[in-house]
Formats: C-alpha cells, structure tokens, sequence
DNA sequence: CCTGGCACTCAAAGGTCACGAGTGCCAAAG
DNA sequence: CTTTGGCACTCGTGACCTTTGAGTGCCAGG
C-alpha cells in the first residue's frame, strides 16, 4: 500500500507529464506542486513508485514519466471527471441543436468530440438490436421481385431486395405487409423472430414459398445490421502525438481505418459506465501506446451505441472523461427527444 | 520550344524523383538511363529546363527535383497511362465482386483504391440528380405526420419525415402514393418537378395542404440531396509521404476531413475524361504540396460521381492514373448490373 | 553543339566537448 | 523510521568544428 504522499506524488507527475510532455524531475515537482517536503525525499518516493511499476525512467539520469500502470491508478483513485465549463455546455448545445437527421447528430457528434477534446473521435452509430420496428414496407419491383425496407426508431431505413420463388401478386402482398406490421411494428428486434414465425401457415399454399423468403430476409437484416457502422473525425489530431511521428502515428491510422478494431475495441468498453482502456490493455497492437476513452449512450435508459475518442496515454484524462460523457449525454437527449 | 532531348531529359527526372525521393543530378542521370550524352551536357540542358521553371534545386549544388510546372509537362505531353496488369485487374475483380449493396460497393472501393495506388482514396456516392426514381413510397405513422421514402435507380434509400397540416386518411395516401408512383417512376430527378406540378389540384379541398406539403418534402429531398456523401480511406499512407512529417500531413488530413473541400477538388475535375491537379493547382491550401487524380465513374454513359486519390505531387502518375482508371471503369459495370 | 576538366559550394555525417538536469547513496538530523 | 543536505556520477542535449562527396557552373577545346 501507498502512502498518501506517494499518491500525491505520482499525480503530481502524471499532471506535469501531461502538461510539458517532458520527463519530470524530483527538483522541478518541489516547486510546482507544494508538497512541503525536500527534492531528496520526493526522490526516495519517486524510487519506491518505479520499484512497484507505476512510474519509469527513459534512460539513466533523465525524468520519471509515468507507465500504464500509474496512469491506470491516476484514473482509478486520484482523477476525478472534470466538469465541463459552462461555455463548453452551451457550445454543445448549440453544435448538436442543429442537427437534422440521424445521420447529421452522428456526423456532427464525432466533430465536436474532436474538438472538444484535440483527440480523434469515433462513434458508432444508435445500435438496431435494442431498437424496435417501426414500420415494414415491401414494394413489388418485379412480378418476382420484391424490395423489403425497414424503418427503426431510431430513423434509421434498411432495404434489401427479395427474389421470390414464385410471381407473388399485389393483393398478396399488401396483406403480407399489413400482417407483417401488426405483429412487429413497436417490438424489439429480438422479439421478431418469434412473432413472425407462424405466418407463412397464414397464406395459401402457393405463396408459403414466398413469404418464407420474405421473412427469411427481414429476420437476416435484423440480425446482419447489428453489424454497427462508425464514424471516425479528427484525424489531424494525431499530429500532436509527439515528435517521433510516422512510428506512433502509422498503427494507430491503420487501427482506425478497420472498421472491425475499433468495434471490437467499443465493444470491450463496459454497458454503462465509462471505460478507459490504457496504452497496452488494448487488445490491438497499434494502439498499444494510446489510451481509448469511451462510454455508451442512448435515447432512453439503455444505452444502444459507444462513443469515445483515441488519444495518447499521456492525455488529460479528466479533462478528456468529462468531455466524453457530456457529449455522450446530450446526444442521448437529442436521440430521446426525436 | 524544348527540343526532344531536354523532354527526356525532364522525362528522367520525374521518373528518377519519383523512384528514390532525392534530388538527381547530372551524373546519375547518364548512368540509369541510356541518353547517349554527357554528364556535362545533360548539366546544360537541365540548366535550360530551370530557366524555364520546370525544375529546381532545393539548394545551390544540390540535384535537381521536378516543379509543379515540371509535373504538369511531364502528365500532359511525357506520360502515358499505365495499363494494369493481369493479376491487378482479377485483383480488382475479385475484391468487388463480393459486394452486397451500394454500401459496400463504395467502401470495397476506397480500400482498393487506396490499396492499389498506396495513397488517399476518395469515393463520392453516386449522386442522385442524374439518377431515376425507382419508387417512392408514403407511410402513415401518426394521423397527422406521414414517412417519405424514396428509392432511386442507384439503390439509394431516402427517408424524410413530413408533418401534414391536416390529418390525412389512409386512403388519400395511398391514392396520392399510386398517383405519384405513375407520374415518376423511371423518371430523373431533375424532371420530378414539372411532373408533379398539378398535383394538388386532382385532390379535394381538404387534402390539398397535404399534398403540397408531401410534394415539398419531396423535391426538397431531390435537390438536398446532390449534396453527396463521400468516403475515404488509406489515410496511414500519408506516413509514407515524406520526414518533415507533422507539417506536411497535418494539413491534409484536415482538408481530407472537410468534405465541403473534397467535394469541391472532386467537382472541379471534368466529367469525362481523368483529371490531374497537381500541387498548387489545388485551390484550397492544406493540399499545395498534393496532387489529386479523379475521374469520373457511372453506370451509363453518363457520369454520376467521381472516385480518385489523393497523394504527394511526388507519385507515379502513370500507375497511379491507370490504377483510377481501370477502377472506375469496374465500379461503373458494377453499377450497371445491379 | 558537345565534351572533359576544374574550381567551387554546401548539406549531411561524424566527432569532440562542456553543460546541466537528474539520479542514487550516505551520513546526520529529527 | 523518516527526512534532509551533500556529493559524486550518468548521460542525453546542443554547440561547434571538420570532413566528405555529390553536384554545380563555367570554360576551353574538339
């Protein structure tokens, strides 16, 4: 176990860290922070933390910076969330208000994120799975061809062609859309399935075949488009990772352009509160020396998507916490109110 | 009027430029390739070329390396257009085969764009306004607020939501969705217009209101959305543009993030034939030291949007070129069987 | 117009050196 | 047992110098 004074002095160096990204010494911590001890004593201190791991030297006689480990404890025990000032509130506000449709909230959530916090942002979009029906449409495009379109709560549309076995006729299918909807229009997504799953027993033998089919392509979509897309922003950002460029910045581009990482590296993040994930307890290589904050959101008391940014070990973690979960719940006001 | 030799000469230099990033003097140049002359007199000749502003010295008694000026001559009159190779093409082939929808079409697309030429790819979505309307279809969610959806030729899906003055029957909708359908299925964009005009006038008194609101809703969509989406990707090939990173990439990746530019840069390239803007002939700054290589793509004859990449003026134009080309080309029958 | 020769330039690479921030350890004081 | 001042030691950083060599411009002769 540490002592209190310990504590203090490892967030004295991560807070001096984040702020000079500079190796910080036992001298320069004296004066800037007032502990009301002597260098040589801060020195004895610093010795013990490197001892345990939390803070390390890059070589011989230069600063201690603080591991993953000590960022990890920082976050843990000696940071709290920064609330955001009021100024950066109302500029939330006013960035999200204006948004026309779901498509625009994202896009305009992943900009404010970045700018918000000078970090790359990336937020998925309102997950379907939890989301519910809110009408299904089917549009006969060819004597056996049919367009099925989805429309969720959440606004978002799907659409996917069905080729039926056999010619399916109009009268047909507007009772298959009518039944369709009273079943599922207002249910969940994961309720479907057993809703649906009498209904080819409804219609005449000739066109079991094609409703089948039908249902076989809602049920598909339903389950494929939990697939989540996501929208990445603030790219620029990673120029001021630090000096020694195109190392740290290359994995980390090539991380987020895989659509698959990052899901996954969302997905790890814990239901509801915040998750912050440093340097390598990142399962990807390439980010192996950045940190991802991140936290769900959603429209009601469920959160339905993630959002969060990537940045560098060495970032402002409360700064970056605060700002994360602001954001996180205006846009999940905004999903409520539409 | 440069005579033929210095044309080579100039030709030698880009090729050399591009091949190894320095500088290339005199000597070199003799040696790699078979001009039948001296080193003395190839000096001659290039000192010709810098009078003329088509090459340059970084410093005195350095190599020369290629202008903007330099670029231009050596795309327009020194260049061909780099056929692909048999294994590039099934390569393409086979990677955009596999696509499922529009969506994944594009997205395919970008990877191997930026796979292919090493660089920044962008792909504009297929723009609507020369596009045909597949379907449009009218949902009632609430008594008075109804779902427009418009399907269009490209397999695009529109939805918008239209809050009516007046409560609308179940029965004018779907008289209004039959009419509307017969007016403009199979119909461009820009015609919807007129074919929609009197409209309102075949409805009774009450429902007139609605109608135009519909309509409005409509057309709107139409115009709005030429706004197009875009897509990029590739972006960690920029680490591989050059040392003096964080001053040559921070700017780009902030234009790359400003759609608005991109979809300018893209818009300035001639609808037919392949565009290359190198360097400064770039309007917006972030992309001075960047050349970009766009060409149009569609299913027809016709264009509907552009594809292209982005990378340093210092790039293999005729590989680079071909690679575009020839993706294009596969995307645009791609579009056309679906 | 081409060529070989020659003196000149200058960035890059390597070497040396002094500086100083920072450390670890120890013995004495609290 | 903890804190403190003192002191020798380490080692990266930056300043300064020299060397090297690729590349140039120019000129006189073919």
């Amino acid at each position: 176990m540490l002592s209190e004074r310990r504590l203090k002095v490892l967030r004295a160096i991560v807070q001096d860290y984040v702020g000079t990204e500079e190796p910080v010494g036992s001298k320069a911590l004296t004066e800037r922070h007032h502990l009301g001890v002597s260098p040589a004593t801060v020195r004895n201190d610093m010795a013990v933390l490197e001892e345990e791991g939390f803070i390390a030297q890059p070589h011989t006689s230069a600063g201690r910076i603080p591991t993953d480990k000590g960022y990890r404890l920082f976050v843990d025990r000696l940071a709290g969330v920064k609330p955001l000032s009021a100024a950066e509130r109302r500029a939330i506000q006013n960035f999200l208000d204006g948004a026309v449709d779901l498509d625009d909230v994202v896009a305009r959530t992943v900009r404010l994120l970045a700018q918000l916090t000078r970090q790359v942002a990336v937020v998925q979009y309102p997950s379907l799975t939890r989301s519910t029906v809110r009408h299904v449409e089917l549009l006969p495009l060819a004597p056996a061809r049919v367009m099925l379109v989805l429309i969720t709560d959440t606004g978002r549309v799907e659409q996917r062609m069905v080729d039926c076995p056999t010619p399916v006729g109009e009268t047909t299918l507007a009772d298959l859309r009518a039944r369709l909807n009273s079943r599922v229009v207002g249910r969940r997504f994961t309720d479907v399935p057993q809703l649906v799953q009498d209904l080819p027993e409804v219609f005449e033998q000739d066109d079991r075949g094609t409703v089948s089919t039908v249902l076989a392509v809602l049920l598909e979509t339903l389950v494929e488009d939990t697939e989540e897309r996501l929208v990445i922003g603030g790219t620029a950002n990673l120029t001021r990772f630090g000096h020694d460029f195109p190392l740290t910045i290359r994995p980390v581009l090539e991380a987020l352009e895989e659509q698959v990482v990052l899901l996954k590296l969302l997905g790890e993040a814990s239901d509801s509160g915040m998750t912050v994930r440093i340097g390598h307890e990142n399962a990807h290589e390439g980010l192996n020396s950045t940190s991802v904050v991140a936290v769900g959101y959603g429209s009601g008391d469920e959160a339905v998507a993630k959002l969060g940014v990537v940045g560098p070990t060495r970032m402002d973690y409360p700064g970056t916490m605060g700002a994360v979960r602001a954001v996180a719940r205006y846009v999940g006001q905004i999903l409520a109110e539409s």
